[in-house]
DNA sequence: AAAAAAAGCGAACGGTCGTTCTTTTTTTGA
DNA sequence: TCAAAAAAAGAACGACCGTTCGCTTTTTTT
């Protein structure tokens, strides 16, 4: 029998990963397995230096296999941001929910629960910040996309703050910016703080510092 | 002639790069070459993307030629921050001559003088926070070191101004650890702002903000 | 000016990488 | 139950990478 694996049967479903597995389910399954392993590999020795043969190992997939869930090994980097994202848009749709609080417990909340969020994805954080770069022009529109609507959600609540005279910022987004890059600092600079403080404390100092830069 | 090249040769001169050439003068002439040729190829393309070959018709030396001033890719990428890393040393000495001034307006200067450097040296401090887990233990080390040694100068104005009472916060280094990443921000994620505001209004915009999150 | 030393060169080597190809195994459904 | 479709497998391919080696050219020394 003739093979009907060609590489024109690869399909282009919408804007997701092209495959040639016909089963959309086991496409799915597939394409979890493959980001989360390959996250832990990525973070490890970095996207460049990581093998398709590596990723074979770490998921139990045949190479040839992997070949028949995505088109190229850049695919497997976008499918690592793509679940990381989906639960970034998840978490925040929760807290969307409570938008009639006070401005300052809302900030807080926002606050606390970014942090449990930077120490949860400390690892896929430090990954994107790292190498997004080496996304497609499309891939890391939509990233960037998705770190802008974090950052106007903060300058929302900051602007209410405003209003009602207990937030005080030269310029709400630009505050909402700087708020969003100081969670994140634990990530990428863990190392500044190793030793010197506990994680209380830094949780503590962290969320005061941040608090005396926006209040009236 | 038998040749007298042989690996064995290579001298290990000190904790700088082994190298086959006799010369010291040449050797630092052409590290500087090859330093600032390939910061500019790794900014562009990343490390591991760059190959010696490019690095090679950069900086116009043969492959054979680059490897008698190295012993292998991983220097080059020690060399690009070695001529970094000094430069920022040099403006550093500059600054340390001030002491006698007031806090306020030490404090002031600092952040300038930041704002100014990390303008000029946009690119090479992306590459560098984009790559440094690249390199070696001992380079790696050196190079936490650098940036701790500018954290604790810039921990030592603020602690000068909370004995003075213009300043307040809970941790002089905490306080200074932070407005050290708000600083080198901008380089990593400008595209946040950009189109947004000014250079002129960016720069107001940060240091207001800096101030406010330690004024007293 | 000749010999020795130093510096420069680029083809060639061995290995590894991403990707493809063909075959084998498993699943499906009539 | 068995043939057709789908999925899995891994050997093979070709390109390219970092590095080396032996040679040539240039510079220095006597």
């Amino acid at each position: 029998m003739k093979s009907s694996r060609k590489i024109t049967d690869k399909k282009k479903i919408n804007d997701t990963i092209s495959s040639r597995i016909k089963n959309p389910d086991l496409v799915k399954k597939k394409h979890l397995l493959i980001a989360k392993k390959s996250a832990k590999l990525f973070i490890k020795k970095g996207f460049a230096q990581t093998t398709m043969r590596e990723i074979s190992r770490a998921t139990g997939m045949a190479v040839g296999n992997l070949y028949d869930y995505i088109s190229k090994k850049e695919d497997i980097l976008s499918l690592v941001f793509e679940v990381y994202h989906r639960h970034v848009q998840e978490t925040m749709e929760i807290q969307d929910n409570e938008i009639d609080e006070n401005p300052m417990d809302q900030f807080r909340l926002f606050i606390q629960g970014s942090v449990k969020n930077v120490k949860i994805f400390h690892d896929e954080i430090h990954l994107m910040y790292r190498e997004s770069w080496l996304l497609s022009k499309e891939n890391l529109e939509r990233a960037k996309q998705i770190e802008l609507t974090q950052i106007e959600g903060l300058a929302k609540i900051i602007q209410r703050g405003i209003e009602q005279g207990v937030f005080k910022t030269q310029d709400p987004f630009f505050a909402a910016s700087m708020i969003f890059f100081q969670l994140i600092i634990l990530t990428m600079r863990g190392w500044t703080f190793q030793g010197k403080y506990s994680d209380k404390e830094l949780e503590n100092f962290l969320e005061t510092y941040i608090l005396q830069g926006i209040m009236a």
